[in-house]
RNA sequence: GGAGAGGUGGCCGAGUUGGUUUAAGGCGUACGCCUGCUAAGCGUAUGUAGGGGUAACUCUACCGAGGGUUCGAAUCCCUCCUUCUCCGCCA
């Protein structure tokens, strides 16, 4: 969510920053509804301050045993009044804070305007692979061990059956990537793959993404889209010292998405499916370091690849292509030789306080003083599937074997699957 | 799933025959004092959010969440969430 001064203060910067993230919002709505409501709470609480006072001296009559009807009956009347205001009031409560769910954060400045078109490519690593033969998409390569229709009469269209190797190479990678992360100082997470409304709200994939969750509507419960959601909740609630800061978390979760309406587009093989693995990372930091640590993010995710020797680019998304919480994102892309296009692997967003604003996530600064909300931020470190597709394409040889790297071909136990 | 016991300010912890507790006390923290060394002691301050005032200040709400009873609720009633103990079931 967006500070409420801000709100009341620069409504029109509000509307802008949703303009430019394609997001329809009503401020003029909520600048009215706020207005009303701090008119109705002005009376209200003055009829409380009244209640309060003939409250006491009912009490101080009563014990001195006098009679003190008349108090009673103007604090019951004052009762009457109040509480037809709180109906009101609490109406409007719940109208502003379903509009305020349903803000965007703000881009940052240095975020390109406009849409995906307009994202830029910031860097990119390692040369693109060359073959004397026409390389073959992961499906192909994959054809023993990658099966889709063994998937589908198990769960539905567009989920993941691996066996034999391609199953171990992912289970390789993710233990591989937390280790990566846990040296360089992370602490490794494990945590529930489902979330209540209050989780999901927090971290904003409600209410927006409501529809492209699976729902346990029994329970009242979410499989997780991201272990952003669980990760980032371990500190929801909960009050840092300024001293814990940063804290630097990571962790391995499936990652659920209905990916509703997308069939049909790039969603072939392991391009797009309903469940894929993913290595999180999830940052809490210092409002005043937030940036620095998201360039420290984008580094270390990014250091992986050129340990894999995986080609890579940096995007800086532009405004209309940022998530409905983030206020600056880069992506990482990797390059699919089999198809010859970039595959996005990671994602990797400064949220600033918007979700520790919705999930009352502060610090305590040293010294004291008052409580401050913290900046959040994560990123994939990385998501498993596309990464096997750029292993597996990348590493083909015109036999059909796949070469793979040595950081990996150690823990494989071979160079070369065949 | 069944039975029982809890959930109080950063932490611990009083307060349940409803009314000077609109939250005692302790720890922690901050500042100061004292003391010949980062020990002990003393003093003062210290929850969160919102509103009003130039300001000293002041008002309101919040005792897991939401409803209810009442002139008045941390305290009584209901629903839900959550933790613990025992039983049942189960990998």
């Amino acid at each position: 969510m967006l500070d409420r001064k801000l709100l009341r203060k620069d409504p029109q910067i509000v509307a802008q920053g949703a303009i430019a993230k394609n997001e329809k919002i009503d401020i003029n709505l909520w600048v009215e509804a706020d207005a009303t409501r701090r008119e109705l709470m002005l009376e209200i609480e003055n009829l409380r301050k009244v209640r309060n006072q003939l409250s006491k001296a009912v009490s101080q009559k009563k014990r001195n045993g006098e009679n003190a009807d008349e108090e009673m009956a103007l604090s019951r009347e004052t009762g009457a009044k109040l509480s037809s205001l709180e109906t009101q009031v609490s109406g409007i409560d719940t109208s502003l804070a379903d509009m305020e769910k349903a803000f965007p954060n703000l881009p940052d400045s240095d975020v390109p305007r406009g849409g995906e078109e307009n994202n830029v490519v910031l860097s990119s690593w390692g040369d693109i692979p060359k073959f004397d033969f026409e390389p073959k998409p992961h499906w192909e390569l994959m054809e023993n061990v990658f099966q889709p229709e063994a998937a589908g009469r198990i769960a539905g269209s567009n989920f993941i059956l691996f066996r034999g190797w391609a199953a171990k190479l992912q289970r390789t990678l993710i233990s591989w990537m937390l280790d990566y992360h846990t040296k360089a100082g992370m602490e490794e997470i494990w945590a529930p793959f489902v979330a209540k409304p209050e989780s999901m709200t927090a971290t904003a994939q409600l209410p927006k993404m409501e529809d492209d969750m699976y729902k346990i509507g029994r329970d009242n419960l979410f499989l997780i889209p991201t272990g952003e959601v669980p990760i980032t909740n371990l500190y929801r609630d909960q009050l840092l010292d300024e001293s814990d800061l940063p804290v630097r978390l990571c962790g391995y979760t499936p990652c659920f998405r209905r990916e509703a309406g997308s069939y049909g587009k790039d969603n072939r093989g392991l391009n797009r499916v309903h469940q894929f693995e993913k290595v999180e990372m999830v940052r809490l930091e210092h409002p005043d370091k937030s940036d620095a640590a998201h360039e420290e993010l984008l580094k270390h995710a990014s250091g992986m690849l050129e340990l894999l020797g995986i080609p890579y680019r940096v995007l800086l998304l532009a405004s209309g292509d940022l998530s409905f919480a983030a206020a600056k994102c880069y992506d990482i892309e990797i390059w699919s030789a089999g198809q010859q296009k970039w595959l996005e692997v990671s994602s990797i967003s400064n949220f600033r306080d918007f979700q520790a604003r919705r999930g009352n996530m502060k610090y305590r600064p040293t010294g004291g003083g008052k409580t401050k909300l913290i900046h959040t931020l994560n990123g994939s470190g990385l998501a498993l599937p596309r990464l096997i597709i750029s292993l597996v394409e990348n590493g083909q040889q015109a036999d059909g074997s796949i070469k793979l790297p040595p950081a990996i071909a150690k823990l494989m136990g071979t160079e070369v699957i065949r």
